[in-house]
RNA sequence: GGGCCGUUAGCUCAGCUGGUAGAGCAGUUGGCUUUUAACCAAUUGGUCGAUGGUUCGAAUCCAUCACGGCCCA
């Protein structure tokens, strides 16, 4: 069997060890001898609940390896409900299975002569069964002394309780990682959202909820991953810094790079670059990665955001909506097994097609008391505007007039999935006139829950119109619009090599994951959501 | 940026119209050989977010600031 040191039979000695190092700080040479700082904290007192549980490591320390990493598991605990779950207690007893196990303890119940002990693994949990028989007097006074947090690894054999728990009867428990703060509460766990925030690794430790989102946010990255690669999409990743900002209109981030002493851009889009890819001939491209965006935060903006963004040569934006109808019924079988669930209280469901409105139609759809004629001149749509206390600027044409209409009527009402297609061009700067009306272009935005969870058009593909779009958009940057775009004359000239015939489209990945895991904000669905810096 | 709400023990929370701080969990000590948020008994633990002000007296009232949440822009 495995000596380790807190379980070693000479609690008298312990003791003395103990005792001395408490005259003499005797630890502080220990410490120092393995390179841990000194604590600057000798003014300052430290936590009880923390002085308690150093001391304990302490007494590790002089006792031999306090961080011992030789323990090896056979089973994890989900396994073991697996596959023992449903074995009996009796047959259970009688095939005798030694397995060994580890994980943090999360609760414990000691009852003289005989504890349980609750041990959370990377799976699931599982009981483990100690009595001061199967461990002797002195390793179960040692083991008595563990504390909720630890990291323990035990070996034993398979057993059943009373009321039927699988449980390890462990031989023994070996103390791997001294946890040195205590958890937070046991039933009620960890609410504070701040501290969710800050501090993720306890909200995961100790909220199954916060576990079973980001597990479920990896399925879907995985299930889209998949779901694009069985469609002959290569992955690419293209620069996080960029010299001009382009593909969004948004406030990029500013860094310095030393070497090239320029400043650059994180990026607000992989978009231009993706296009490139087209040009170069990769036809079939898509890339997950982050986009920043130097804007508010809220419960569905975070500055720094992933987005899923995909280019598709030979194909227009109707073909991409039948695909993101795709790949949302995908990503929701793959993590909910199902089609319809509810968020936030209201039933979504993504099997029926996605209906596909033009913003006019929306508008007359959404707003019972907004008829075609109300909007279907530039005069009619400003007195509408006007009648809902839309401020509409004089230079604005009729499409973004519909936009604001839509924006402060219709976006919100949204629930269940909805295309909303035939954007005006002068808030879509890289994508394809309409052949039917060139003052709109061939693009669609898909709105769920009040949310737009994705952005996707037939591209611009005429070099010399893109050209005539980005002057405008220098031109509104001059006007004093932030988030104009820059004029991209590299990206003009790939154009002007040829960029086939091509469709393209962003998801928001964090907000697709917001509704398969029910989330309210966006922060819920970020292990790390940036915090102001604790003072 | 604006509005509303919050900040009290390690965690979860009480604390009334101002009188000097409480519970549960965790910790410590003792008891307990099939518990399930184990239980029973005792017990430790607080710069009441910070700074000013009002007051004989402030966790409580007022102001400013910090951090967070929600809503709005």
């Amino acid at each position: 069997m495995l000596k380790h040191p807190i379980l070693s039979p000479c609690s008298m000695e312990n003791s003395i060890f103990l005792s001395r190092q408490a005259l003499s700080r005797g630890s502080e040479a220990q410490r120092f001898k393995i390179g841990i700082p000194m604590s600057s904290d000798s003014s300052q007192e430290e936590h009880e609940l923390i002085a308690v549980r150093k001391a304990k490591l302490d007494k590790l320390r002089v006792e031999g390896a306090a961080f011992p990493n030789d323990f090896r598991r056979s089973h994890l605990s989900a396994s073991l409900h697996l596959e023992f779950g449903d074995v009996t207690k009796e047959s259970l007893a009688e095939s005798n299975v030694s397995a060994q196990v580890a994980g943090r303890i999360v609760l414990k119940r000691i009852m003289g002569k005989a504890s349980f002990l609750t041990l959370q693994d990377g799976a699931g949990r599982i009981q483990l069964y100690v009595t001061e028989k199967s461990l002797g007097s002195a390793d179960y006074d040692a083991f008595k002394s563990l504390d909720i947090g630890d990291i323990v690894g035990a070996i034993g054999v398979l057993m059943k309780t009373m009321k039927g728990e699988l449980s390890l009867a462990a031989d023994s428990v070996r103390l791997l990682t001294k946890s040195l703060r205590p958890l937070p509460e046991k039933h009620k766990g960890l609410t504070d959202t701040e501290t969710r925030y800050r501090q993720r690794y306890l909200d995961l430790m100790v909220n199954e909820d916060a576990r079973e989102t980001f597990v479920r946010r990896a399925q879907i990255t995985d299930s889209i991953r998949r779901f694009l690669m069985d469609r002959d999409f290569m992955e690419v990743e293209t620069p996080m810094m960029q010299s001009t900002p382009g593909g969004a209109t948004a406030t990029p981030f500013i860094t310095h790079y030393n070497a090239l002493d320029v400043d650059m851009f994180l990026r607000v889009a992989p978009e231009l670059n993706l296009k490139r890819l087209v040009v170069g001939g990769f036809e079939k491209v898509f890339e997950i990665n982050r986009n920043f965006r130097n804007e508010g935060m809220s419960t569905k903006h975070s500055p720094e955001f992933t987005m899923l963004e995909f280019y598709w040569a030979y194909a227009d934006y109707q073909d991409l909506m039948t695909l993101t109808e795709d790949l949302f019924r995908a990503a929701a079988q793959r993590v909910l097994g199902r089609l319809d669930f509810t968020y936030q209280g209201k039933e979504l469901d993504f099997a029926p097609n996605f209906p596909r409105l033009t913003m006019e139609q929306a508008i007359i759809t959404y707003v019972e008391s907004v008829e075609f004629d109300d909007i279907a001149s530039l005069s009619q749509a400003v007195a509408t505007a006007e009648r809902f206390n839309i401020e509409v600027p004089d230079h604005w044409g009729l499409g973004k007039v519909h936009l604001a209409l839509f924006e402060a009527l219709v976006e919100d009402r949204i629930e269940q999935p909805v295309f909303i297609t035939q954007h005006p061009i002068e808030v879509s700067p890289l994508a394809r006139r309409s052949d039917e009306n060139p003052e709109l272009t061939d693009r669609f935005e898909l709105f769920v829950m009040g949310k737009e969870i994705a952005n996707g058009f037939s591209e611009l593909n005429d070099a010399e119109d893109q050209a005539e779009r980005f002057r405008a958009q220098v031109a509104a940057r001059a006007a004093g619009d932030s988030e104009a775009m820059y004029f991209d004359q590299d990206y003009v000239t790939a154009l002007e090599y040829g960029l086939p015939p091509t469709a393209g489209e962003g998801i928001g990945i964090d907000r697709l994951v917001m509704l398969l895991t029910d989330a309210a904000s966006i922060r819920d669905v970020v292990l790390f959501p940036h915090m102001r810096p604790k003072t």
